[in-house]
DNA sequence: CGAACGTTTGAGATGACTCAAGCGTTGTGG
DNA sequence: CCACAACGCTTGAGTCATCTCAAACGTTCG
């Protein structure tokens, strides 16, 4: 089932069988994406959404001097341009990270779907506006923690996410990105992400070699990184503490 | 009329008269907040969402040693914590930064509004995403910016913001706000604020006082800060280039 | 008049940046 | 199958932006 992971173990996101079915209905194509590959432009008008099936996306918005800053990663499971529903047009890129698989939702079908299934229009608006509680810890981790904290707090993060679509077990995970990927996320300078994952290593916080991730104890990086999974809507109980 | 701000001059937003009553007649109660009040806290169970009327607030998060950083500031016009509404519950705090009056609207009037008005629905999902393109900006903001550029590209933003709901002339207007609550949006010291503070007057881009902020050159002081304003998504050819 | 708050300034410390070079791995074409 | 280019990772040395700590000033309000 190609939606299975759309606000999979999400607390009061969950979607029926029926919903799944309309959902999976709608779907009008399948692509294979290349890594690095630019899917949507800012002021592009958009008819239709793409929702990840395997592999890492980002959204990002460039500097004057051509420098990225992520504003948002997503994982299978999510749909990476739902916000384009509502706004019409995004205020920033959408690209592949690794090679990725995508479905495509026409606009049109979210049209009915509020009409037919108002529930599954709201779990819709739920879901974008859990890309916004993220936005919001994405704020957090840039204003106020140090190198090594935001780091930290990104890996927790994404080890979250990734556990909730069964893509993590919790200790370890692959997500294809480079130490430059997380500069671009951490605002920081890829020299400097290298310094900061070698404190990680030698204080045994956290492993990252070629895109694979190892947490040792996820509570005590969690820790590093003042990362509370709560923002995350997880199902109860299930994740962290 | 109380909702009379609310998605005012924004594209593809705008309410319809229907829409404005419709929101007038769910209003359940009006407000008046004091200054450096919170009104929501994190986790709490909400029923109920808040439009902001007069005056000024904020949404924040605590560090662990009870520092804040804002992720959000809302000026007349925005609803404080409509998110609330599909999420149940909030990741964050939201409190007054003056003294404000709000509009209380229950849960249950957007129920209804969804089967009624489904435009109206999609109006209210629309504000919500245009606080997600903020938080983004403000990723922009802290990740990519130098001090000045982010007290310049806040200042920019807060000034289009304002002009949408009339409460700027696009020169110069009154926000009630200090520079420790800068401090606590751009991630920097209130210290290091001031320096920044100093240096927009003597460079003439900007000055600051008691609350007010003066623009001489609104271009040039957006220009500093690599302040775009199009992820406002203002109507057409109303404000700046 | 004093307390509280916001602003201002100085001196010294430091975290992150810049510039520069070198290394290891992977993939590709001759 | 080797050579080389491309890419990502690693390290060092010096610089700079911002922070920390500390003190003082102005205004407002009770």
């Amino acid at each position: 089932m190609l939606t299975k992971r759309f606000l999979q173990n999400r607390r009061g996101g969950q979607l029926s069988f029926a919903e799944h079915s309309r959902l999976e209905a709608a779907i009008a194509d399948i692509n294979q994406v290349a890594p690095r590959d630019v899917i949507v432009k800012a002021d592009q008008l958009l008819d239709h959404s793409t929702l990840l099936l395997e592999g890492f996306m980002c959204r990002y918005i460039d500097d004057v001097k051509g420098l990225r800053q992520l504003v948002a990663i997503h994982v299978p499971g999510d749909f990476v341009d739902l916000h384009g529903y509502p706004l019409k047009r995004l205020d920033h890129n959408v690209a592949s990270l690794t090679q990725a698989n995508t479905a495509t939702i026409p606009h049109s079908a979210f049209d009915e779907i509020s009409e037919e299934l108002p529930n599954l229009s709201r779990k819709l608006w739920f879901a974008t506006l859990l890309d916004a509680a993220i936005h919001r810890a994405w704020l957090f981790r840039l204003g106020r923690l140090d190198a090594l904290g935001r780091v930290a707090h990104f890996l927790s993060e994404t080890n979250v996410r990734l556990m909730a679509v069964d893509l993590s077990d919790g200790h370890q995970y692959a997500c294809g990105i480079t130490q430059y990927d997380l500069a671009e996320i951490c605002g920081l300078t890829s020299v400097h992400v290298n310094r900061v994952m070698r404190q990680l290593r030698e204080e045994q916080l956290c492993v990252f070699r070629s895109g694979v991730v190892e947490i040792p104890d996820p509570q005590r990086l969690a820790r590093r990184g003042q990362f509370d999974p709560s923002y995350l809507y997880m199902t109860p109980n299930l994740f962290y503490a």
